[in-house]
DNA sequence: CTAGTATCGATACTTCGAGTAGCGTAATAC
DNA sequence: GTATTACGCTACTCGAAGTATCGATACTAG
């Protein structure tokens, strides 16, 4: 996610672009390690990188943490014919995104930390749930307290998964998942 | 939850019946300060007794929040004629129980932790999910894995919202989630 | 009442990770 | 060249988990 070239380069020695090769890092050191062990100096040597490089970019962990979630994740695919299609479509790619190596362990250890610091809660949502839950009200209708219920069930259900077992859901409880989900958005 | 007086008492000075004065700071002090401040040396300060005689009765942060957990929730009160109605009860319960102050705040802190500690998710689902899961494994008539999902929604949901606002679920989403859960319910 | 045992409170300590400060150096604009 | 900003590096502060020790205390057994 490099910045845009502005026409007018601010001066001085630029930042060299080394975001995604720290975001790689940091996925890999907490799918190697877990959330609480992923440290900053180790994610910093996984990176290649010094340790201040990483706190001039993100103010926290939190912070790296947060955004490594959202470029992982990336914009929000929905895609689909109806409003089923849409919904159910979300909520998979969310699970396959949630399965795969570190994201799971990564989402729940900040979301673990936001309970207790409220300042990387607002990243949290502002940053990462917002730009879906926007898209999602646009795309199904919904006003936002019944997105918000969504994804407070769909994520929730799947964090819970990932954190009591350390395995991501499987595709059987998925299907249910988008089921159950779906029964609720059809009872309009 | 005092120890039984067993007829042949160990030698020794015995332990002072502080459990639930340290349950109840404990909570408290969750309430008041968030998990991440709730340290136990404030706990302990809470309790008005010495840190080091947590640490003899339970082995780390972890343990004694799941402790006070067990003790907190108790006994499942899974009451109803039908199994609608006590799948109801019992979600109703788990949404009221979090709900309660510092509840909530300490189950996320734990969860959060549990993530990346396997020690601690083994304590957490033995000592806390078992006991309800297999209640209402028989009271249900429902495989492991079908109430395993069912606690994964329920739970999940109730967490991600407490996690994501700080607050609880309010009633209306409650509601909900009881019509959602008991909609899979009646699928068979 | 005395001996034995185990807990308590208190203090001090070790360990480790988050985050900060300072400095010399490298890269760019002008 | 100079000015400006990012980099790597080292060293540091701070706070919290967990440990060690020791004198004092509360029991039981005789």
């Amino acid at each position: 996610m490099a910045r845009a070239t502005t026409p007018t380069r601010p001066p001085g020695r630029p930042r060299s672009g080394v975001d995604d090769v720290v975001f790689a890092a940091t996925l890999r050191t907490v799918h190697e390690l877990g959330y609480a062990r992923a440290t900053v100096d180790r994610i910093a040597a996984a990176a290649g990188i010094a340790k201040t490089t990483i706190y001039r970019r993100w103010p926290s962990k939190g912070a790296l943490i947060t955004a490594c979630l959202v470029d992982a994740f990336g914009p929000a695919p929905l895609t689909g014919a109806t409003r089923e299609e849409i919904l159910a479509s979300a909520i998979r790619w969310a699970a396959a995104k949630i399965g795969e190596p570190g994201i799971g362990a990564a989402f729940a250890g900040v979301f673990t930390d936001a309970v207790s610091d409220p300042a990387l809660r607002r990243i949290l949502a502002t940053e990462l749930q917002d730009p879906y839950r926007l898209a999602l009200q646009e795309a199904l209708g919904e006003p936002e307290h019944r997105v918000l219920f969504f994804i407070d069930v769909v994520v929730g259900s799947l964090l819970h998964r990932m954190g009591m077992t350390g395995e991501p859901m499987i595709d059987d409880d998925v299907d249910a998942l988008v089921d159950m989900v779906l029964r609720v958005l059809d009872r309009t």
